[in-house]
DNA sequence: TTTT
DNA sequence: TTTT
């Protein structure tokens, strides 16, 4: 079956701090919003017009615990996931929907400069994590390591 | 401004016909459902599932026209476009919100090897259209030719 | 570290079948060439062109041995990856380069109305394998379960 | 014809600045080289490899004018195009490949905080350029208006 | 040749 | 609610 597509790829700032939810089963995820911008000039009367888009973002598991740690509102970040939409029961009975990206992989692009007990990053430095563990794919149990390898076996060729 | 990015790209098959609208600067809009399905095995129980994410996909002008002309319910097509939460007032008075694949591209995955008029099909054989006709980026008025060249300039490099 | 993408997506056909190599510790890695086409109306002459561009394709492991079983020569495939630039000593002495697409993903695009053995199949039947199959991401052992779940932790949001 | 896909998306850094050349009817072309970085853990000695894959980048016309008055060596973008292999006669009279991605899009990932005349940027300021000035799409003649509109017809949907 |  |  299948044989079909469902993915978004987003570039934008974080409108919030992530908001955390941990489960039962050890479980947890993270959301945030994300604002991208679009500006064109209006043909008819020549005026520049920009326009914000808002994402509801959803991380799962251990993305979910490294972007609660590194991220911050204002923090510009890379994610790739899929297209999901939720649905329930409003008070007034109607059905309602809400669509969130379902967070695949990130990777962060704000320069993170300072550290609370840390080394001073130079230039550019990213935070003291790998990509092995920034790189999530749809790992399910945070227990479990993440083990995404990418092309981690040596092959000869 | 921005150094943002807004992207879906989406593989589906059309849940309905295309739905057009007509405005009267000439311009039009065409709508429809493309279905993606997602399968994995549910890990407690073991079994099987299959879920179908909908999702509402919106295209403008010259790309609508070719998308209403050639494409039908249960066609299969690869989009890519913009994320655009569209919100209104509802009767009851509450603001609701409706997310939309705005396209900016598009190409045709279900082989047609009948055509009214015509050519019988080789094996993959696409509408009679042009990559350039059905590829459409963002062109705004339809009277226009659409004219996305692609490296079309014979540049001596 | 990190913070980059780099990332392909193609839609094409296999110019070739699978040619598959296999390695001592169990691994093996699938290879074939996809044809990807670009139409433009050249501005000087008005003469339509269509250039065909060839894609080198690798895939590993249990997707290797997917793509072995199920694709054909003339086939239509989606498949996303990384590119990789492998170089080497040609006989000259001099080094040599060749691009690669290291698959991450793949999906089947062609229609497989008849198999084998097998089920008639409706509309648009896959293979008899299941998305978690044909959808590796990154796996480097092949006696490992696939086990790249998407969202297949029940979890109750 | 097509129903084929070919496209490309890197964020990375620039290995040098952008090296642009000139042609006779007034269009232009820049190159410049980017680097992708990957990380992970080799299973077998348990040791941390990063392998940087390098990409040889190439934009047109206005879209190189912009890179390269905005862009230089160690700066961060992002950039979607397609990939291309050029082939050419070598001196010892052999086929060479050389594996390109010509841009379609492209967006500055690098804070610009100082600007020559300019403005203090705040922060993550960008420089004094429009989404639609680095938002490139094809455009063939750099004499010619951009014109790569995104929904700027404020049709009434 | 970049970056962390 | 972000950013430029």
């Amino acid at each position: 079956m299948s044989g079909t597509l469902n993915k978004v790829m987003l570039i934008g700032h974080l409108g919030d701090d992530v908001k955390m939810h941990y489960f039962e089963g050890g479980g947890c995820l993270g959301r945030f919003p994300i604002a991208t911008n679009e500006s064109y000039t209006n043909r008819q009367t020549g005026e520049r017009v920009t326009n914000t888009e808002w994402h509801n973002v959803v991380v799962r598991n251990k993305g979910a615990e490294v972007c609660e740690k590194y991220l911050k509102k204002g923090d510009k970040i890379y994610v790739e996931g899929r297209l999901k939409t939720r649905q329930w029961q409003a008070e007034d009975g109607n059905t309602r929907y809400s669509t969130e990206i379902h967070v695949q992989d990130f990777t962060f692009l704000t320069p993170k400069n300072e550290h609370p007990g840390g080394y001073q990053g130079q230039q550019q430095s990213q935070p003291a994590q790998s990509d092995q563990q920034h790189r999530q794919s749809n790992q399910a149990i945070p227990q479990q390591p993440i083990g995404q390898q990418q092309d981690g076996d040596d092959l000869p060729f």
